[in-house]
DNA sequence: AGCGTGACGAGTA
DNA sequence: ATACTCGCCACGC
């Protein structure tokens, strides 16, 4: 709605708003079923734009908003800084992990990803 | 304009 | 399974 001066397109530097693609981000990220996640790749392919890196750099700085811990890395390996956090929040929804196979202490789980990762509802069309 | 960094990912050793 | 390399790409200095 907003009119902008011709000739000065309003390339980078967003306001106070998210950007559009932080946005749509967060809105993949909110859809994900609780006990399912999807990795920064996953959600990069299904928005059919940017890359694990952009989705990731996203989540670093506007995930807090959202349920932050659905979004992972395609390895399982839990967010560092966050891992306990992540664990209560995967523990309390039955999310699939793979408990460490050595009784090596300190060895945080990792996700299964064979039955964590959600698809995105490939079926429910987004397009 | 170059260079390092990062909530990545796949491939190789 | 771990470690390392390389490709990726937006950002900040």
């Amino acid at each position: 709605m907003s009119e902008r001066s011709p000739g000065a397109e309003p390339r980078e530097t967003h306001p106070d708003d998210l950007p559009e693609y932080a946005e749509r981000v967060l809105e993949v990220a909110e859809l994900i079923p609780p006990g399912r996640v999807m990795t920064y790749g996953d959600v990069a392919e299904w928005l059919e734009e940017g890359g694990p890196r952009q989705v990731g750099r996203v989540m670093s700085l506007y995930g807090g908003a959202v349920p932050w811990w659905r979004v992972v890395r395609s390895d399982g390996v839990l967010l560092p800084g966050h891992e306990l956090r992540a664990l209560g929040h995967y523990r309390a929804e039955g999310t699939p992990l793979r408990e460490a196979s050595t009784s090596a202490e300190g060895h945080l789980p990792r996700l299964d990803m064979r039955r964590a990762r959600w698809d995105g509802g490939a079926d429910a069309g987004h397009t």
